[in-house]
DNA sequence: TACATTTATATCGCAAACGATATAATCTTA
DNA sequence: TAAGATTATATCGTTTGCGATATAAATGTA
């Protein structure tokens, strides 16, 4: 029985490359978000409540497959630069519901144009639209089957 | 001209999924990493090490896209767990060489059975092996692409 | 040979991630 | 209703990731 090394080999992983191309994807971000002094992370918060309007911090993390021990910091951060509001629920003191803030609903259209940018970014004369089609479908399906599994 | 707030919905974007499946992943092989007492990203280096024996710092990060102002503090502790030696080269004071100990080569043995693992995790009825593989080359293909435009 | 430039690591500070645990409110059930 | 279980956030400690900058060695050039 020959013990395969070649899994182990970097360009025969797919965790490194969806580890790599997630960062780089980050980084594409930052000029943009630079901007409105906002990181990734809060980015992806304000999406949410951009979208959703007023939300607890738990359906926030159900969205984003994160938890109060990373969103209390991060929302905190939000809401010292004045784009959201923090408040305890009266029904459940138990739930803190996040809202805008009018600045914070505000960068919703300074927001508008980065994905955009992004697209075009991402553009590459190596994928075709309808691979790159196939290829956000099959990543959510990944990413809902990891989900399940985690 | 309307604003398209639609790019803004949490769904349409390429970015969200590529960030959640990438920490789902890492998730994925924690439990296996810490039988071995080692992180994910550490894991990563090892994987360089295995197939490419000594290596110096940029080299590692050339290949992982990181720098040294992310791999000097890991490299640091794979030292402190005696699974790497850190030593400046001869040659060129300022390159720092990194190979493996004893310790770090035989783990080797331990993580061979990683990647087969995860690829049973991986995989879900929802998602075909020949998707799987053209999934796993556009990724490469957009990972290059975004590596060259950074 | 002096001096500027480049290169390879390292350091610093801040913001995620995340496991483990704490705290307080709500719900269950005996 | 009182005690235990559950739930929603928060806190803590460690490791990443990364922009900015420092340091020291090597290289280029006048």
């Amino acid at each position: 029985m020959e013990e395969n090394f070649e899994n182990l080999y970097l360009e025969n992983q797919l965790c490194f490359p969806l580890y790599a191309a997630s960062r780089l994807t980050t980084k594409m971000y930052a000029p943009y978000l630079e901007d409105l002094d906002i990181t990734y992370p809060q980015y992806l918060v304000l999406l949410v409540l951009w979208q959703y309007k007023e939300q607890s911090v738990s359906n926030i993390g159900q969205k984003l497959l994160l938890e109060s021990n990373t969103l209390t910091p991060l929302l905190k951060r939000l809401e010292q630069k004045k784009l959201i509001i923090r408040k305890r629920s009266i029904k459940d003191e138990r739930t803190v519901l996040i809202s805008l803030t009018k600045e914070g609903k505000a960068l919703k259209k300074k927001a508008v144009c980065i994905p955009e940018k992004i697209i075009k970014s991402f553009k590459t004369d190596k994928i075709s639209l309808s691979e790159a089609i196939e290829f956000q479908k099959t990543l959510v399906k990944l990413m809902e089957g990891l989900k399940e599994k985690l």
